[in-house]
DNA sequence: TTAATAGTGTCTGTGAGACAATATCAG
DNA sequence: CTGATATTGTCTCACAGACACTATTAA
């Protein structure tokens, strides 16, 4: 190991992971098992130390992170922001590279892992280090980015439909819109697309299905 | 010093900073001088280790480095991105928490600093490192932000006229748009005040000079 | 007075948003 | 048929964008 004169800080990953459980955006917390560490027993967002041996990236380890906590891999992981600082963590000088992550309605409805749990995302428990300021800014980002792409359909199942979506959206927007208008946005921005089939088992006109258009999220451009 | 069962990432700030040369949008680069790491010699992006004995966090080591490379604090910081992995840095692991920072044109124009260099931000030369995809991602982000926010304020003195800030938006996002809708949409945006001058000495009209509202940065809100 | 740029007023097209009207579904 | 919800069509209002016109300045 390449020595450097300065002690190295501690490289961690934290995941702040979305989905929507009883039709609320919700944010999963997690047991903190490990005796050696911090705040062991406490509920916390899922992260860990950063393994150089079998991390590619930090990306890699925060989707290791995902899968050895959930047994599966996230369809949408995205970096954040960067924590820091000499206090944030008891051990010492630390640096947390914070992700969020959707992951589609239902999939996690049987998952019964233990130690795991979700919170309303609009009233989320005091945390520990600064998981707080990690999980207010993942919202923020959220609820921005859900204004302008389509971040919302990874928090949904592959085909869903216009009402769907536009309850997931004021769900995750917190304000009331009017969904004439927002189907026809939606519809001109050319990322979702049709699947041909229909939702039937309503006791009502049976509602078109959608899909989201290329793989990953599509983002819109401003004007001046 | 707690131990920890993974080798340490190296964990390193780079700096992308931007300022206004000739009318042109500009990446300053250093010559790295420390012969006990890579590339020494070579141009790249400012950056150092984090030294955890004395930066609170990873943005001070950004303004840290900035303060030693140019003798000033930077007026705009703000963390990009953080560049991650096993190969990106040949002594190993390595963790870099990206940041960029604007500074007004001119107020570099006298700094002589032996080792420093401007780049056109549209050619920039092959650096080391993965500093290339740094650059890219900070001017994909300035070009961005740049339609909603009070960002490009940043790159213009304390005070400033309209058509400095319509050429500064054209210089930044490469597009040639109306100056007279672009002086109604920011004056109605709330982000920028009259000072109550005007800067004279041109054969013609004298423009009307305006500061930033607030300190910070100012965002605009989109609808649905 | 003239050349040059600053600033203002007017018109138009586009799109969000409200709302009415029509279309389907299950029972 | 009836009660529900989905979808489409129409109108209005706000605003970006184009452009013409007026206002200032220094020489």
């Amino acid at each position: 190991m390449i020595m450097n004169q300065y002690e190295d800080p501690l490289a961690l990953v934290d995941v702040a992971l979305f989905t929507i459980q009883e039709g609320r955006l919700s944010l999963l917390l997690a047991t903190r098992k490990n005796p050696d560490e911090p705040y062991c027993g406490a509920l916390a967002l899922p992260g860990g130390v950063i393994h150089t041996d079998e991390d590619e990236d930090a990306q890699a380890a925060a989707r290791r992170v995902v899968r050895t906590k959930l047994g599966f891999d996230p369809p949408y992981l995205e970096q954040l922001y960067t924590f820091s600082g000499r206090l944030r963590d008891p051990r010492r000088w630390s640096l947390s590279v914070a992700y969020y992550s959707l992951v589609p309605e239902g999939v996690l409805a049987e998952t019964r892992i233990a130690g795991l749990e979700f919170v309303a995302a609009d009233s989320i428990p005091q945390l520990p280090f600064d998981h707080n300021a990690i999980a207010d800014m993942a919202i923020r980002r959220l609820r921005n980015k859900s204004t302008y792409s389509s971040l919302l359909t990874f928090l949904l199942p592959p085909a869903f439909t216009i009402p769907e979506l536009h309850a997931v959206y004021e769900q995750v927007t917190g304000s009331a819109t009017n969904i004439a208008a927002f189907r026809k946005k939606v519809l001109d921005e050319d990322i979702i697309e049709p699947t041909g089939e229909r939702r039937t088992g309503g006791q009502h006109r049976a509602p078109d299905l959608y899909r989201r258009k290329g793989s990953g999220v599509q983002e819109l451009k401003r004007t001046i």
